[in-house]
DNA sequence: CTGAAAGCGCTTACAG
DNA sequence: CTGAAAGCGCTTACAG
């Protein structure tokens, strides 16, 4: 930097705050630094101006498991949009409660980044207040909360898009296949989910018949072993919604397994549009978490940069009918 | 740090010497140091570290995309290792061969990293040294490459073993759906792959008809539209070897459009173990990316704590049948 | 084995 | 609008 401050002939204080685009200089100076900076290939050192000042340059994304398609994809959108911004992006994986409350307890003691975003998780108001202590912005995507923002789809209309397909294909006997979040007690997109089954269920006359009502870890394998709770009941459903897609094709392997035929005896519908979906025919309410992922890094820019965090309101979902739906035996 | 110092009644460089390790520090000193340190809940500033000496505190992993089971895999076996040694994971994807150029270009002049975890990547010799001079530590993980350590599978070696399954089931028109990378021009996997392939076929005395071999871009939908080719092609294979599990989904899909019966008419073979391979009872050669990540982060810890780097040796694959090979039709 | 001091490259009041 | 100076929290020669 002061090789630049050299050059243009003026301070280093001139300079910082010239290239972090600051009031109070004049727009000659301010195109001299500018003009210098980038004929010298100068760039910041993150580690200087953190220490000094506040900005570290960075960015943390917090997610539970990194392999999942709907985590990796939302990374994939966050990093896209940060880069070009100049912020790097820290992964942290939290599996376990234990976990969570060392991450909470700790990033904020040295801020080492500068924004954390949530990925399908629900943030308690301590872990909130934890981060906001600590001057770290923070931002949800693809869960709710209060305070601070929040990019998300609306699960309960996602599940109500599923449902009411089946619904209009004349199902009637429609199985839930939920999922229960091994750490997260308070992963609301089940819940969401599962109200917007009932309500669809509700609003269509339909009796729930309990027995049809599953949760099983996420996941395929979590899939398959619901499929088979339900492949054992006394009466067998029509249909069967599924938390995700990931969950769907595991019901169908077990429906596969049972010599059940799909869509003939019984339809299945998933969330996501998992690019396995269109491979194996799902029918699915689609959502877009790179679009999603992109859409909270722009809100993480306006809070890191003194803006008011633009309203991106309620992400988007749509029905993609498939091959695995198709109006009940009769 | 200071508040650590005054408490033990040293100063601030015993403190920092002994946190780190370093000789010249009494047992007995340092015991204090420890305790105190932990008592305070201290956590040294990556920051000031990074500004006065050399240590960033971070890793760089450097990567085609993220969504990738693979990438994704590696990824989340470096987390789970450098964490618990105090290291933080930045993530890097380099999309197009401009956006390599950038980063080789860029990341080196100022230290943000202590080493850089490339997945999948082929570095230049001249990438290396710039990488060298900025003094980051270098590490490949699924790739191969001279002068800095790589931990990879022997890609040669699973070809064969998918090929070897293939002709014991008595196939001799044995398909190879190979991809080419499109950001990549030096992939070495496919090439790898490729001779794995030649060589069980020569080793067995089994020709290879060349318009069996066809090169798309990768994932499920290359793998639909090289099926495709080969569909459309004079005479039939009786089995495929797809390059990777997700090649083989897509090409089950052409199959399965097309009303050809998988494996009764034509065998279908991938790599990876994919979740979804056991999903959709696909047969192929297992590797383990999460372990191969782990590897790779404690050759990267050996580094930087200047250790000489462990031999991880070559990672192990090994053939999984499952329901998708048969032996050819009569 | 330990300490005092300089310095890493910035930012931020405080003056002007 | 601009600059001089202090300071962010460490590490590293240099002495002792």
């Amino acid at each position: 930097m002061s090789d630049v401050a050299e050059e243009v002939g003026v301070s280093l204080a001139t300079v910082s705050r010239a290239l972090r685009g600051l009031e109070g200089v004049s727009e000659d100076t301010r195109e001299k630094v500018r003009e210098v900076a980038a004929r010298l290939d100068y760039i910041p050192s993150p580690e200087a101006s953190g220490l000094a000042g506040r900005s570290t340059g960075r960015v943390a994304v917090v997610l539970h498991d990194l392999p999942s398609w709907y985590g990796s994809s939302v990374t994939v959108g966050l990093e896209r949009e940060l880069r070009p911004a100049g912020l790097d992006l820290l992964v942290r994986c939290v599996d376990d409660p234990a976990d969570r409350v060392r991450f909470f307890a700790t990033m904020p003691l040295r801020r080492k980044v500068d924004a954390v975003v949530v990925i399908a998780i629900a943030l308690t108001p301590q872990e909130v207040a934890k981060l906001r202590e600590g001057g770290v912005a923070v931002v949800a995507a693809g869960s709710h909360g209060e305070g601070f923002p929040c990019v998300a789809i609306d699960d309960e209309l996602a599940a109500q898009q599923a449902v009411n397909h089946l619904l209009q294909l004349g199902h009637e006997r429609i199985a839930l296949l939920n999922t229960v979040a091994a750490t997260d007690r308070a992963w609301q997109a089940q819940r969401d989910r599962e109200n917007g089954y009932r309500a669809a269920m509700a609003a269509a006359g339909v009796p729930v018949d309990e027995d049809l009502v599953v949760s099983w870890s996420g996941g395929s394998r979590g899939g398959a072993q619901g499929m088979d709770q339900l492949l054992s009941g006394r009466r067998l459903p029509s249909a069967v919604f599924a938390f995700s897609d990931e969950v769907a094709l595991g019901a169908m392997r077990s429906l596969r397994r049972a010599g059940i035929e799909v869509p003939r005896q019984i339809s299945v519908i998933g969330i996501d549009d998992h690019p396995l979906a269109e491979l194996t025919d799902l029918t699915t309410v689609a959502q877009d978490p790179v679009a999603l992922g992109r859409a909270s890094a722009q809100v993480t820019l306006d809070l890191l940069q003194g803006r008011p965090a633009r309203d991106v309101g309620t992400f988007p979902t749509r029905l993609v009918v498939r091959g695995t739906t198709a109006p009940p035996a009769p």
